[in-house]
RNA sequence: GGUGCGGUAGUUCAGCUGGUUAGAAUAUCGGCCUGUCACGCCGGGGGUCGCGGGUUCGAAUCCCGUCCGCACCGCCA
């Protein structure tokens, strides 16, 4: 037996007992005649202690411990002289009689203490030595957590969890895919799935009803801190609902989750329509922890000879409360940032609302205290506070703005990580117009449902459709998203129609879903929530790598086992394929 | 594909308006220490300043190229 207790499970009502523990050692204080060594294993630490009781040998061996050895010790419970409040079993330490090494260790690159002298780059390269840290585990194990209340809760609601494929028939539509080729069938391919999608629908047409799955999903598309070439999705679908049915449900789970593993009750869910978000701010995931909402203040700026304004398809502002004491050196700061290319402004006015009740503007030389004060009214701006304005192409202002809205909330404070504001925002636009391709693409997939009354839009005006779709959003963060689908074969040939597909390239890609509608396929719609986002977002993390085990770094490689590689000819034989990488 | 920041001891960083032997902290090694728990004190070792080229009497420092890391834009139905 290598054990009979924990690291973290020892207390004062063990005392006397003899005990054996293994575990790695986190630290060793040399005291002269006697020596204190800290063990660590994923439950807690435990002080053992040699001294002048302890046989020669066993001393000797002390000596040699380094740290994160592996050892096995037997010895005895016994109560500190002077104890330690900050670890649990800081009442007690073993006085150790038999001490084994299990395994040595080398000394390790970074140190693995909570707060951990190593950079992200030397942590991924030796993950394992990293996951030993409190701070890192407690995400994984916050992450095993989360995914056994999502599957209580689903699965006591009805839900069937059902696996799906994982090497599948490659589409075009959405994110590039990853591919694997096939031995048994030359020069074919598998990709691996984006969503399971087209297999949740056909579940809902085998009439499993309720549907989920956590999977793994893969997209080859370039990362982001929030953003990994295979990522973890809470996969769901439901038959004969609406779409208040899966809200309605699925704020329940998002509840139940804050309930259950944050001790947090968060307020009901508002449903936000997509235009009403884009307007107010700027974003289709706006944070609505704070207000600060973006207002269109064209009216009441154009005709005063400013010609920037005078030709701006739109002038928005924002006003920042309690800010009119900005210095120069912080607007010119913010104009730099707004002209960054990532934000792209060509600049940025200012409005001081000052204490004293006066204004003061960057553009005093064009507007005088009266036009300026119609500003303010049109902002509700107070005395004390900042409005800055933005102009230009009515999309790519209100998104600046939007960008600039969250800036001054982080410069203000108003992004509590503690607090939890979630919506859904609703009525999407069915589908977007690309100008390279000068086609529409489905904003959310082919198989979403146009809302019933837009239907008729479909042959006059495309791009005004509404869809019966929906995402979650939780402090900004797009944390889930779905639709209700279509279950009409016309419908949905319609919408490959306007998609651009032909009958031909529509049956090659989706004629299995199509023939099974033919079959009696139940009104149904789905959800699916980026898991890794959810679990940072409930660890306080900016960024999902350290929810997950193994993450690849920026450029989707493995930095531990140094993957992806090449692959060995024999390999490339077998599969009749020959490299011959194009030139740049 | 693009923008920005970074790459100096095992690690995290300072040094960068060119000029002694490239520093600090921590880790590591040795010595002392019987109540530590970030133990303490004393001492030691440790460097291709990412790589290549250029400017210069002289480059960690300036310039060009390149590789790598991170953040972001594009992209992500």
């Amino acid at each position: 037996m290598y054990r009979t207790h924990t690291c973290g499970e020892l207390r004062l009502e063990h005392q006397g007992q003899e005990i054996t523990l293994a575990g790695w050692i986190q630290r060793k204080r040399e005291l002269g005649g006697m020596t204190f060594v800290d063990l660590r294993d994923r439950f807690g630490i435990t002080q053992l202690v040699f001294d002048e009781n302890s046989s020669t040998d066993l001393k000797e061996n002390v000596k040699k411990l380094g740290r994160e050895f592996v050892i096995q010790v037997v010895g005895t419970v016994r109560e500190r002289s002077s104890k330690n409040k900050n670890i649990a079993t800081g009442e007690i330490e073993i006085e150790v009689s038999k001490l084994s090494i299990l395994s040595a260790s080398a000394v390790p690159p970074f140190t693995i203490e909570d707060e951990s002298d190593g950079g992200d780059d030397i942590r991924m390269k030796y993950r394992y030595l990293d996951l030993r840290r409190n701070p890192v585990r407690e995400n994984l194990v916050l992450r095993s957590k989360m995914a056994h209340e999502i599957r209580s809760y689903l699965i006591e609601r009805e839900f069937i969890e059902t696996e799906t494929p994982v090497l599948m028939k490659s589409t075009p539509e959405g994110a590039r895919d990853f591919v694997v080729p096939s031995r048994m069938n030359p020069g074919e391919f598998y990709a691996l799935p984006q969503s399971p999608q087209i297999f949740k629908q056909l579940l809902m047409v085998a009439g499993f009803d309720r549907y989920f799955q956590i999977v793994k999903c893969f997209r080859d598309e370039d990362l982001r801190a929030d953003r990994q070439p295979e990522f973890t999705q809470i996969d769901c679908e439901m038959s004969f609902v609406e779409q208040e049915d899966v809200l309605n449900l699925f704020e329940g789970m998002t509840k139940h989750l804050f309930k259950t593993t944050k001790q947090v009750d968060i307020d009901n869910f508002i449903r936000m329509p997509y235009a009403e978000a884009m307007a107010n701010y700027g974003s289709d995931k706006p944070d609505i922890r704070f207000e600060m909402m973006i207002k269109d203040i064209s009216a009441v700026v154009k005709g005063q000879d400013f010609k920037v304004f005078d030709e701006a398809e739109y002038i928005g502002a924002i006003c920042a409360k309690g800010c009119s004491e900005y210095t120069r050196k912080q607007l010119d700061a913010l104009t730099n940032w707004v002209k960054r290319p990532q934000i792209g402004a060509k600049g940025m006015v200012y409005l001081k609302y000052n204490t004293d009740g006066s204004l003061k503007s960057s553009v005093d030389k064009f507007y005088n205290e009266a036009e300026l004060s119609k500003w303010a009214s049109a902002c509700q701006a107070e005395a004390g506070d900042l409005i800055l304005v933005l102009s230009g192409d009515k999309d790519k202002t209100l998104k600046a703005l939007g960008e600039l809205r969250l800036e001054m909330a982080n410069q203000l404070g108003l992004r509590d990580k503690n607090t939890y504001k979630a919506l859904w925002v609703v009525d999407f636009p069915l589908l977007e117009w690309d100008e390279e391709t000068k086609r529409y693409y489905a904003m959310h997939h082919p198989f979403t449902a146009p809302k019933p009354e837009d239907i008729p839009l479909l042959e006059t005006n495309p791009g005004n459709v509404r869809a019966n779709a929906y995402d979650l959003v939780i402090n900004g963060v797009e944390i889930g998203g779905g639709s209700v689908r279509i279950f009409n074969p016309e419908l949905q040939s319609k919408m490959f129609d306007l998609l651009g597909f032909t009958k031909e390239s529509a049956e090659a890609q989706f004629g299995f879903l199509m023939s099974a509608f033919k079959y009696g396929a139940p009104p149904h719609a789905g959800i699916a929530f980026g898991f890794d986002r959810l679990v940072s977002m409930f660890a306080g993390l900016d960024s999902i790598r350290d929810t997950i085990a193994f993450p690849k770094n920026n450029s989707g490689r493995d930095v531990m086992n140094d993957a992806p590689s090449p692959i060995a000819d024999a390999q490339l034989d077998e599969l009749q394929i020959r490299i011959d990488l194009k030139e740049k």
